[in-house]
DNA sequence: CGTGTTATTGACCAACATCAAACTTAGTGG
DNA sequence: CCACTAAGTTTGATGTTGGTCAATAACACG
């Protein structure tokens, strides 16, 4: 599986690409780097001239409120433009973050920019790219403004599980989660301590079991109607789950 | 002031216009209808055919979790464009309701692709309005995931006082936010009692006062501390008010 | 094997929810 | 103009969720 083919799958989540649209992907630079786990991609307040794809490990969006509270935004897999929209708006709003080693490729705004220009397809994939992200951040206001920890964290298994597997990143039944408590926490909003005792209740409530920051979803229904999931707002356009 | 006024001065808060890009922009059909409050203009699960332009009044988009717990994911005004997206996704993944009487306008999406395929720079402009409402909706999740009632209350109003001079509908120091003390909870988070608490402890910490759902600012810089506001979010062209 | 990170546990506390009632306000019809 | 009504606000009492602190246990890695 070359770079390319984990940014095509993942467009493909989208809309439909034919030979050309591929061969235009696949003539874009990319310039390759590896980043330690917690290594900032890119930070809050930078201006960049390139934009990001994730090839392999798992990233973060992320604010920083006062106190040096964190909130995790949104959470991007191998195949993901985790700052598309710095093709628009010149300063980054929010960090970036690896939650896992990283590796992840840079290309320059330019080139996207050429590529948009000639093929309309790739361009719409990307609008609707970026405004699929934006459902999902409607979601999450959701999720955390009016659900329970509990709800949420089980929210937010379902949608790593669901894109994760359109992604065809995980197997059936399997999700690998590389967070550690307290960065589910950050995303989700509970304490530290709190998610723990979440967690311990899901797995007594026969919903996932663990190993590490491996959960096996052990029943899929029950999660996700603890969750309250329902998978429109991801806009996937292959694989349902309901 | 017309209607078209409105639109145009929205867009401006983002880019420049010249006189052909409002010529432009005039030539849009408008078909209008008015909303009484608590009225959709549209649904979760619609499939518009047009896009909706406040005129007068507010607006909101929600969405209903299990339990029919509402959250209010993002607050509208007039000039904006509360389901652009609808453009690019299909479906609705989210309501949108009139907070007061509304007047809107809906312009068929045929017509506003044909303009953005002439005019590049109204494209970009569009483009770049979707990507500042994720930068708002990522600034709402940060809020409501990690601050305090207190705070995310204090934050809606700093985003409402600034976007709202933006757009010339207040007076300086003036913010009329016609929202029951309930719709700022399902906002913000917090039930309809703790607002009205919230509400009184700002009265009383001296950073408003209010009479009936008119609020005025009466100490910006108290305000915008004790909300930890900053405007970076909402990628304004014009008036800082750092 | 030691050392740092993460997970777990228990005790206690704060923020906020819920319930229920009273009060205020704006609108409506006689 | 006033009684009536409905919606919204305010208050008090009480309960729950989840936060904080602090200590211990389990891992993971060099």
């Amino acid at each position: 599986m070359t770079d390319y083919h984990r940014l095509i799958r993942r467009l493909e989540t989208i809309a439909g690409l034919n030979d050309e649209d591929k061969l235009a992907l696949r003539q874009l630079p990319l310039r390759k780097r590896a980043f330690d786990e917690n290594r900032d991609l890119s930070s809050q307040g930078d201006k960049p001239t390139e934009c990001c794809v994730i090839l392999e490990g798992m990233a973060a969006r992320y604010k920083i409120v006062s106190g040096g509270r964190r909130q995790i935004i949104s959470l991007h897999f191998a195949g993901d433009l985790p700052d598309l929209q710095s093709l628009y708006l010149d300063r980054m709003d929010h960090g970036l973050f690896a939650l896992t080693p990283v590796r992840a490729a840079f290309m320059p705004h330019e080139s996207v920019r050429a590529l948009i220009r000639r093929n309309d397809r790739i361009n719409d994939i990307l609008i609707r790219y970026a405004l699929i992200d934006a459902a999902i951040f409607r979601q999450w206001i959701a999720n955390i403004g009016r659900r329970t920890a509990y709800e949420r964290i089980a929210h937010v298994f379902c949608e790593v599980y669901v894109r994760m597997r359109a992604l065809t990143l995980t197997e059936e039944g399997s999700l690998h989660l590389p967070m550690t408590q307290a960065e589910l926490g950050d995303a989700t909003g509970p304490s530290p301590v709190h998610v723990n005792r979440v967690l311990q209740r899901m797995r007594k409530d026969g919903l996932i079991v663990s190993r590490g920051d491996i959960h096996a979803v052990t029943n899929w229904e029950r999660l996700r109607s603890a969750a309250d999931f329902n998978d429109d707002y991801l806009h996937l356009r292959q694989l349902r789950t309901a």
